[in-house]
DNA sequence: TTGTAGGCGTTATCAG
DNA sequence: CTGATAACGCCTACAA
């Protein structure tokens, strides 16, 4: 192979002028647009390869109708669910030769901005997960007509856009059934911002679940805050000083973490004597707190099928809801003996 | 402002005969390189703003001289360290009106395939943090002639790249130095894994630090481990079994987190009884634990000498090495009123 | 199936 | 300082 460390990178006319064909014929054999796989094919190949050649993307971007980039566009790389998300979609662009671009914005004008950028950019498509109450439908309905543009889980839909979500109804329902299946009565709740649609959302679905599985909560138990393990310690603590629940519901993992230590720290038993459930799994929480029964939210096939959606161009607009993987851990199965050995174990070494 | 919702966007073209000058003017005018800012200058931009016009950069990337895109390569979003970095890059990165790619890889084979991707599209500059145990100056020194490259944190250097670091000897000496003042005589210290070079060398300082300022510990206190919550619980329970530290340094806020609920479980009082300190402090970790004294690398720092050393291209090669930011706050300083109200407010609602 | 040639929108060059 | 013009590298009718 010959590296050309000094001088311009090879072109397509070199890679021509070396197998002796056209250029036209060079192009449509490396674009795949070419149905034999002959001599003259190989040959483009091998003098494509000897050279070290690799099509120019901007030149290819003026003249063609792509740009192989897809946006993405998140509130924050530090919210777990983002960075899950991106984690997930950037092997999925990968695969398609795609690049990523990220675009950071926690406000509506943010978002827009970038939103804009990239679309001035020509991405061939844009991911997007709206800031809490933001609503972007104007900016979407601007340029949906232009290219693909996928919205990720909760916030305004505009019309012309797909979006991929995570169906709260059903993954609740997983929970709530799950509890049951243990024999739990009582259940309380340690949900999000109370500002979130999200959460005032999962909420109104616990209710619904609890009662259609026979139940009960209380009013007290149901709490906003932030999604903190100190808040879950707090609110637990506050919890267990008058109460009993069978199980605790935490819409994360973290607050279930602080959860967990409040009841060991009052000499309770999970899961024997209160049961643990957290929700929005990610990497992250799961190495902080291994035993936990959790939701996990379906990142690979959301990534999948956003992709896939950017894939059929704008004219396709389509409303996928995907359910959480509920992930059944010692927080509710298991025994006395894991929960020891889950707290006294862990060995430095 | 007339907006051309259907149709080809306007052209550089276009602009000229709106603004009745010629294309290479407009070009001139909108790319800064021109002087003055007369009445031609105002025509061009008149006319742009009217045709809602924005440069095709693909065509401005293949004529000239830079893609206005720059390539970060990190091994994961999860990673507090990455994502930190992530959210201070953007914006700067914004602000130079480019763009940030994203390339995502946790082992040297990935790593390398994202970096050839990102140079075959001829980025501007690349920022790259390596991967644990990962050797890239092979990667960087194919390609450190053609574009400018900047590690950013540990890793094996190459000597044509650009590097931006955390200076661990100063930071440690911050911690030790504040210890000290605080009269603490005895240090324990949670490192992170051992296979990590960075852990290693935090360990040489500390001790080197621990000497300067005549403070003591013990080999059974000094524990390399994962960096979470669990590990920093159970770490310091067996600590406390037999012996008492004065304070506790913590690789990372999470580990410092897990040994704060240890404290506490065995009735002890911080930062009275223990002082902690955390380290690697990134805003979910301040959210999740707003009372700990912490060290916080310096990421917008980080941000913008990594852009300014990308602007000075490939030709200009430094070595950057930035502090740390003690941020201390109660759990060294704070009194038993305020690590009580810690403990039980948190008020949820 | 292959080659030829035109043009995508911009910036760099060079002459005025 | 301005304007005309030549690339930049590639894709794709269209002709052979």
């Amino acid at each position: 192979m010959v590296r050309q460390l000094h001088g311009s990178p090879s072109s397509i006319t070199d890679v021509a002028a070396l197998a002796n064909v056209s250029i036209a014929t060079v192009s449509r054999v490396l674009s795949g647009k070419r149905a034999k796989n002959d001599d003259i094919s190989r040959r483009v190949r091998e003098a494509a390869a000897q050279l070290d050649y690799s099509v120019n993307r901007a030149a290819s971007s003026l003249r063609g109708t792509t740009t192989k980039m897809v946006g993405v566009v998140v509130p924050s790389t530090y919210d777990l669910f983002c960075s899950a998300l991106i984690d997930a979609l950037e092997p999925v662009i990968d695969d398609h030769s795609d690049q990523l671009i990220l675009g950071l914005g926690a406000t509506h004008d943010l978002q827009m901005s970038r939103i804009e950028s990239l679309v001035d950019r020509n991405v061939d498509g844009l991911v997007v997960v709206c800031a809490p109450d933001t609503d972007l439908t104007d900016v979407f309905d601007r340029h949906a007509g232009q290219l693909p543009i996928v919205q990720i889980g909760e916030g305004r839909r505009s019309v012309h856009t797909s979006s991929v979500t995570i169906d709260q109804a059903l993954s609740m329902e997983q929970v709530i059934s799950h509890l049951a299946t243990l024999n739990v009565k009582s259940v309380a709740y340690l949900a999000g911002e109370q500002f979130s649609f999200e959460s005032a959302e999962m909420l109104s679905m616990l209710h619904t679940q609890l009662r259609a599985f026979g139940l009960t909560t209380q009013p007290s138990w149901n709490q906003f805050g932030p999604a903190t393990v100190e808040r879950g310690f707090n609110a637990t603590m506050r919890i267990l000083a008058t109460d009993r629940p069978d199980a605790i519901v935490c819409v994360d993992d973290n607050v279930a973490f602080g959860a967990m230590v409040a009841i060991r720290a009052l000499r309770l038993r999970v899961p024997q004597d209160i049961k643990v459930i957290g929700a929005n799994d990610s990497p992250l929480s799961r190495e902080s707190n291994p035993t936990l029964t959790t939701l996990r939210p379906p990142f690979e096939q959301i990534a999948d099928e956003a992709m896939r959606l950017i894939e059929r161009g704008p004219s396709y607009t389509s409303h996928i809801s995907l359910v959480s993987q509920l992930i059944v851990r010692e927080s509710t199965l298991g025994t006395a003996a894991d929960m020891e050995r889950q707290i006294t174990s862990g060995a430095d070494e």
